[in-house]
DNA sequence: GTCTATAGAAGGATAGAC
DNA sequence: GTCTATCCTTCTATAGAC
């Protein structure tokens, strides 16, 4: 491939990734993403065939990104209560500057599970559950989390810092009203969230 | 109008509702929803003339549904503790029945936070926020929660029980990987989650 | 590799008969 | 009120010149 070739290709696949995210699969058009690239839309299908199969492309690469967000802090060397104020830090920071990603991929993939399950058939997706249990097996104890209802507190330490984003639209509308700045309650989640999660864990003891 | 017209009308809402719900506003097609009516394309328009005031009808009940769910538990004459069981026994009950309205809802409103807009222009959003203050000021003071971090307390109860439903398509791939059951996992969290924010507040003491 | 032009299908909306 | 038939626009996709 030629330079020229990975130029405009990626002009296409960023091009394709705002209008996608924006609009989603069914309200994306060919045409509006070829306006975004500055090229013409015979050349989206030059480089991608379908509608489809370029949406395949930057649905599995936002999918991973996001996803493998998550993984990193669980292996690093800290305490769990370290690991929270470091994830939440990270992550809302990470999805501050990608808002529209977290609605974007849970309704895509609400439509069609089927690009999830594609997505990681090839990964261990229990891997999250027994660094979790293994590397903190003390202090789960101590706090009577059990393996059992270690997929409530995964859910419950996503949903923490994820739905905010999900709701976006939701909390911009009802903060504006209330003169709060969605921005600054961001900034306040990344203390407020592990703080909540680190006294409700503690509370079981 | 005669019974007749109210049951064809009414035929088109369901049918309306099913499938915006499950296709979202521009994955749906007038066909199916004909279709699914039993009866003609032509027939829909001539009770709701396009396809967007279908929609706007479909969206806004189930809208008002949705959010007026969260208010009746607020005005509830017990300790904030009880309101919280109470309140997650309840909706994550109403949510396992219309298990995709929080996907729906959210993200319509994403694409479009106008319709939030024109929803709630007569209401008093902050209700919500002087209820929780008013009627529990001395709970709340006890557990250092502060009129300026009720947003953050406000967005996390909702988060615990609404979450899971806008990430359902996760949750049901990866849970099954792993042989849990989603309804199993709903059902523990209508004790989890109260008893997690509980906790939370609490360990603010 | 990139463009213009256009095919071909689908979808929203309407006309008009009953 | 309900149906059939059809219009018209929009959209994906391709053909073919350069």
């Amino acid at each position: 491939m030629s330079t020229k070739d990975n130029q405009t290709e990626e002009k296409i696949f960023e091009a394709a990734t705002t209008v996608f995210v924006e609009k989603g699969l069914d309200g994306a058009r060919m045409q509006e993403i070829a306006d975004q690239a500055g090229i013409n839309k015979a050349l989206l299908h030059y480089y991608y065939r379908t509608k489809e199969r370029l949406f395949n492309a930057v649905f599995e690469k936002l999918a991973l990104i996001l996803f493998k967000r998550f993984a990193p802090v669980l292996d690093a060397n800290m305490s769990l209560e370290d690991k929270l104020r470091f994830f939440y830090r990270e992550h809302i920071d990470f999805l501050k500057k990608n808002r529209s990603l977290p609605s974007f991929i849970l309704n895509e993939i609400n439509r069609n599970p089927e690009r999830l399950k594609k997505l990681i058939s090839g990964y261990e997706v229990d891997k999250l559950w027994r660094i979790l249990e293994e590397q903190h097996k003390e202090e789960l104890q101590k706090f009577n989390i059990t393996y059992r209802n270690i997929p409530q507190l995964m859910t419950s330490i996503a949903a923490l810092s994820v739905f905010p984003f999900a709701a976006r639209g939701i909390f911009e509308v009802i903060f504006e009203k209330q003169g709060i700045s969605f921005d600054d309650y961001l900034e306040e989640r990344k203390k407020f969230a592990p703080e909540f999660v680190i006294k409700a864990i503690k509370g079981s003891a």
